[in-house]
DNA sequence: GATGAATGAGCATTCATTCAT
DNA sequence: CATGAATGAATGCTCATTCAT
């Protein structure tokens, strides 16, 4: 199995900087030009560095997506955090709106860089960290539903978990990727939250 | 812009022969080892043409993949214009349960091909080809609310119609590309028309 | 196990034109520059071959070596082969010379890449091939010794004929890259076919 | 032409663990590992010193590997003096017999290191240092062949020492370099003897 | 219509060496 | 005396594409 740890623990503030300076390249170039551009004498020569010192701290260019990825997810799931803080006393139709609202909104600061990691780069969405973050919304979709301390209960819970999470995984990050058009971004999380609650309950908010 | 159309278009039965045996053996590439795989030189030798020949009908590359992906979404196009001939009489949920199955099944039968197709190849999506393909999934859901001549009209029918269509497009691939798992294709599907049901009507059918 | 042997057999003339050109090109560099500076772009500048070219022809740059080898040290086992016909008649002292003579002159008209070849390319004497064309000299030792149909036996032919053959054929190698110095190659030959003789024999000619 | 000294001599007890630590280092890398792996880098990092220490007393990698060889070689003749000496009252045989034994028992304690440093490190082998450490063999002829005192001398004292000092040289490293096989050490060296004194005396012991 | 030998820009990666600390 | 972060020239190799036959 190859190794995508990263090779050395930036220490030193010069290293930290050094790391900084290839993820953060890295990134521009994805969210300029797209994965197939992403090489890494590209990333070396944006991020300011000698080729050799990427080397010094990734073992390869998966290792250096994956990181940046990881970072990304992070930022995305303290997101969630934050918003599930936040939606403690409202009601479900409430907290599910707000929650939707700041993940459409992190992911869209974001897009180019969502669209090149998670819809181009294959190994990273197989990566068990990727798996996990994009669960995130299986649960989600689970939360809200206990939350809701509905009669009409969902029927395989399981199934329905799971289908809603991948539903709303794969429609917020269009919803983000969205160009602007007809179809606003607000009017469509509006909607959006109708229809996920209407999902888990069975009739509208 | 790159030329993506087709160089000569096959007149003659040995050129229709030469044009199919390319976009099979494209198709066998990616089913077998992935989009990364797809060298234009494995084309040719899997196809069991010259290099060149394969040149005298496609531009590039890419024009090979997007004629294998327009032949394919058109099968699947074919199944899902079948299907609904079919759902003519029956009740709603009966006629998204036909469909829904009816697409699952035929993406399943290529399951490999349109992951490598759809998950990798970045600039398909972005083709007019491909996003109108994939919009059938967009008229399903309209088609069906249509239909459902439904009391509870969906409040936003363009935006709704979009997402739900987003939403099942994405999900029916998915199901496809599930290996065998705890939660069972059949299984998933009953679910889904379930869930899709609810988003149409706000109840349960 | 890597793959070795060679890509595609060189059926057209073009195609023997250019394996011949980057196999003949190798040698020049080795002799030239010795082994560290065979590097596959610069044997296809030599070559006055693409790179690609090269490799249409030997899947990496250790199958050329081998290759250059294998040509080699053919037209050395030809350079023998000819001398035991020749020396079919003669007296023992008399055969062992003229192939001694033979092999020299052969291995010195290649001196500089027999040196860069066995000297430095080390996967090469692990390679079946190389030991086996080495061993020739082991089966000279033997040969002689049986010809001479002496009386005083090798007392362990088996032992024996491995150390004469390997003595003899390091020791012609280190004559054909003999510097001209003090020493003349003829002198030197003339004491070697002594001393072998001695070592088969227990005595002078 | 490069600097092949070592750039600062250590005089202070620190320095010369740091060497001490490189050489060893170096050593056996190339013990278990071979040539291919001896990076500068791994050898500080084996050393356990820092990679700028170990150029504060080596100009460049091959000086490290010269003072290595340069090491073991002198250890090696220490052993040849000391088996000369050893060897002053014996018979011409034993003394032969017991100096290639004490050489093939030096050498072999050291196999790895042996084939390695003079197998592959092409530029070693054309060092006059390591030149002169293989003549010891080259004297070991004449003087055995002094010792001898025989009436049966050597035509071309000179040419024929040469050609005996290569020869066991070559031979006694291939001896060290055998695997376990059906031809043991023992018995090859004893042949080797025969052989030898063959070639000196032109009879048997 | 068809072929396939040939091309070379470009890629991921290594490693001897320097120099600011 | 010692360090190790940083460098970048150089390497082996791939693959989309061309063009003479």
């Amino acid at each position: 199995m190859p190794d995508w740890q990263p090779r050395r623990l930036p220490r030193q503030a010069r290293s930290r900087a050094s790391v900084d300076a290839i993820l953060e390249g890295a990134a521009r170039i994805l969210e300029r030009d797209g994965y197939e551009a992403l090489t890494t004498n590209r990333i070396a020569t944006e991020a300011g560095v000698g080729i050799g010192t990427l080397y010094d701290f990734f073992p390869n260019r998966e290792a250096i997506v994956l990181a940046l990825a990881a970072r990304r997810l992070e930022r995305l799931a303290d997101e969630v955090q934050e918003g599930l803080a936040e939606a403690g006393g409202l009601a479900p139709a409430e907290a599910l709106e707000l929650l939707l609202r700041r993940i459409t909104r992190a992911v869209a600061a974001d897009r180019a860089l969502y669209r090149a990691l998670l819809g181009e780069a294959r190994f990273l969405r197989e990566r068990p960290e990727t798996r996990r973050a994009l669960g995130a919304f299986f649960e989600l979709g689970q939360l809200a539903s206990e939350r809701a301390g509905d009669r009409v209960a969902l029927p395989d819970p399981h199934a329905d978990g799971w289908l809603i999470g991948r539903m709303l995984a794969h429609v917020v990050l269009e919803l983000a990727w969205l160009e602007k058009g007809r179809l606003s971004r607000e009017r469509l999380t509006r909607e959006l939250v109708r229809l996920t609650f209407r999902m888990i309950h069975g009739r509208d908010p």
